[in-house]
DNA sequence: CTGAAAGCGCTTACAG
DNA sequence: CTGAAAGCGCTTACAG
C-alpha cells in the first residue's frame, strides 16, 4: 500500500481529548454497561476531538479485533453487471442494494474471483469472503462442493433460489411454483378445460422437479394431463395435442410457450381460441400474436430482500442455534392472468 | 461476531506443516528474496497442508498489517442499482466490473451511507472507505466538500465525469464534446449547411460550457450560428430559424432535440427535409419519425474501464507524486451519423 | 534457510 | 469511572 501520510487514530484521538485509548473505544461503540459509566463531559470531550479531526475507524482493526463489519457479500458465479445478465440480476440486485441500505450494510461485490471454465470460483487462495460478515449467493446453478463448505465452515450465507445440489442443509430463498401451478390449472378447469398436455424441457432441476410434481399431483386431478419432454424440435407437439384431445397447453417456460405456440400454429391449431397456452414461469414482457401470455409473475426483488433478512439473522446468531431458524424459504410466484387462456369452445 | 468455530489460521498451517509461522506467512505470499530463500522442499510441505485446510488468509488482517485489499469502494450519490438509474449508471458499472476483473480486485459498494436530502453521505462516523485501497465517484452532480476532503487526505479515487466543483486538482475521467461538436459542424457544412441555431438549457454545468464552448469557437465560424436558450416554452424556437434563415438546429441533448422537432413541425416546418436536426449528446435510441437522430455516442463503458486504469495508477504511486501522472482525463465522443442532418436543399 | 518478536488499530475482559 | 494489557491474524524487519 501506498504511504497513508493522513491516517489519524484512536490513540491520536485520546491524545487530543485526553483520555485513553480504550474510552475512545468506548465512546466510538456506545458502550455502556455495568462496568462502564464514562461521564457526559468525557463523552462530549471526545466526540469534538473526532469531529474535529477526519477519523474514521480502521474497517480491518475492527473486524480483526471481533466486531462485525456490516458488510455483506455479493458472489455471482458469472459476471452480475453485464448487460446481458441484468435481465435477470438486475431485480435481484435492486431488492439487495435496498436491503443493504436499510440494514446499513455495505456490499462487497467478489469480482476478483478467478474464472474457470467460464465460472467464478468461490474459493481461491486470496479469497476476501471473510472481510463480509455473510455473503448472498446468486447463479442459475451452483457448485454443491462450495454449498458444503460454506455450510461446514458455519459462514453465513443465503443462496437465493432453491437448491439441492447437496445434501447439506443449504439457507436459500427459492420461489414456490407448485402452489400457483395448481391456482393456474383451478383457473382452467373452471374455464371448461378437461384435457392439457405439459411440455417441459426434460431438465432435473429444483425447479423443473417442482413444476412436475404440480402437474402431476392429486390437486390437478380434474384435468387429465400429457406430458412431452420437448427436444429441439416441437413438431410433435400438435399430434400429441390432438391425440389427446387437449384444449391447454402448459409449457414449462415463456420461451417454450413461445416455440410451442408456433409449433401449434403451424400445424393448423388456433392459439388461444383452439387451444390455450400458459407458462409455468416468468412471463412478463412476453406476448402472444399481441396477447399477454398468461404465466406466473415473481417478485424477484422481494425475493433478494427476503433473502438478506434471512442472512441478517444468520449473522446474529451463534451458528449452534442456526437449527431453530426457518433458513429455507419459499416465496409463491403470483399468477398472471393474461390472455393466452381462454374459455374452452366446444369442438 | 458469532463465533467462528471453523476457522484455521497461520499458526495452525505452521504447526501442521513442522515450521513457523513467519515461514507460512513467506510460502504464501511468494516472499524471495535476499534474506529469504526457502527450499522446495519446506515450501511444499507448507502448500499441502494449506490445500488440505481450507486456510484462506484473513483479508482484515493481511490489511492491517499494511498489506493491499485489492478492494476498489464504488460511492453513487444515489441507489446505483435501481431500475431508474440502470440507464445511466449501466454501462458504467458494467465497465468498473470488468475491470475490476481485470486488476483482480474486489468491488466494495458503499450502501449504508446515511441519506440526507435525497443523497447519500461519503463521509460519516461509520465509512468503510479506507477499507478500500481507492475509490471511484460516480454521479451527475458531487458535493465539492467531499471532493476537497479527498483530495486532502492523500485518498485515491478518481470521478467519472468532468468536475469542476471546487479548486482542487480532482481526479476524474470525463467526456469530450468540444472535438466531436466541431467534428458535426464540419460534415453539415460540408452538407451545404450555411446557418444554425443552437439550443441549450442554459445550464451552467461543465459538459455544457464545453458544448457551448465549441459551437462557438472559430473552428466553427464557417457556419453562421444563432444560440437560443429553451425555456419550457419551444414555441420561439421556429420563430428563430426563420428570422435567422437556418436550415440546421443543434439541441444540447436528445430529449431537447425530440421536443424541438416537435415544436418546428407544429409550424409547419419539415424535419430533416427543411431542417435538418442533431445532439450534442448521446442519441442511442432516439428516433424521430423513424429516422435515427444525428449526434454523438458516448461509450461509457470505456470512461468506466479508463477511471479504474487511472485509480489503480494512483493507488500504485506514492501521493507525492501523483502531479506526474494525467489524473484528468477526456474521452471523445463519437460522432453517430444517424438520418436527420441531411443535405441543404436550397429553398 | 528459519523463527522470535514487534506492530498494524482496534475491542474487551480485568483490575484498579 | 478509567486505563494498562492481552489478543485478533497477519507481515516484515531483524537476528540467528
Amino acid at each position: 500500500m501506498t504511504a497513508k501520510p493522513g491516517k489519524i487514530t484512536q490513540r491520536e484521538i485520546a491524545r487530543i481529548a485526553g483520555v485513553s485509548q480504550t474510552t475512545v473505544s468506548m465512546v466510538l461503540n456506545d458502550r455502556e454497561g455495568s462496568n462502564v459509566r464514562i461521564p457526559e463531559a468525557t463523552r462530549a470531550r471526545v466526540k469534538e476531538a473526532i469531529e474535529r479531526s477526519t477519523y474514521v475507524a480502521d474497517p480491518a482493526a475492527r473486524r480483526l479485533a471481533g466486531l462485525d463489519n456490516q458488510i455483506i457479500g455479493v458472489f455471482t458465479y458469472e459476471p452480475a453487471l453485464s448487460p446481458e445478465s441484468m435481465d435477470f440480476y438486475g431485480p435481484l440486485l435492486n431488492g439487495i442494494e435496498r436491503g443493504a441500505e436499510t440494514l446499513g450494510c455495505d456490499l462487497l461485490f467478489f469480482t476478483s474471483s478467478p474464472v474457470e471454465d467460464g465460472k467464478r470460483k468461490l474459493f481461491h487462495r486470496k479469497t476476501r469472503l471473510r472481510l463480509a460478515d455473510g455473503c448472498i449467493l446468486l447463479g442459475q446453478e451452483m457448485d454443491g462442493a462450495d454449498l458444503e463448505r460454506l455450510v461446514d465452515e458455519r459462514f453465513p450465507f443465503v443462496a437465493v433460489g432453491r437448491r439441492d445440489e447437496t445434501a447439506a442443509r443449504v439457507p436459500y430463498v427459492g420461489i414456490d411454483y407448485a402452489a400457483p401451478t395448481v391456482g393456474l390449472i383451478d383457473r382452467a378447469v373452471e374455464l371448461g378445460h378437461e384435457r392439457a398436455v405439459y411440455v417441459h424441457r426434460g431438465r432435473d432441476t429444483p425447479t423443473a422437479r417442482d413444476r412436475r410434481g404440480a402437474v402431476e399431483s392429486p390437486a390437478a386431478d380434474r384435468l387429465v394431463r400429457t406430458t412431452l419432454a420437448a427436444d429441439e424440435d416441437l413438431t410433435a407437439v400438435a399430434g400429441t395435442v390432438r391425440a389427446a384431445g387437449a384444449t391447454l397447453v402448459l409449457a414449462e417456460d415463456a420461451f417454450l410457450a413461445e416455440d410451442v405456440v408456433h409449433a401449434l400454429r403451424t400445424e393448423g391449431l388456433d392459439v388461444p381460441d383452439g387451444v390455450s397456452v400458459a407458462a409455468l414461469a416468468e412471463v412478463r414482457g412476453h406476448r402472444i400474436g399481441g396477447r399477454a401470455l398468461t404465466g406466473f409473475h415473481v417478485r424477484r426483488g422481494q425475493v433478494a430482500t427476503e433473502a438478506l433478512a434471512l442472512l441478517q439473522q444468520l449473522i446474529m446468531t451463534a451458528p449452534e442455534e442456526w437449527d431453530t431458524l426457518d433458513t429455507q424459504r419459499l416465496l409463491s410466484a403470483d399468477l398472471e392472468a393474461g390472455e393466452t387462456v381462454v374459455e374452452r369452445r366446444p369442438a
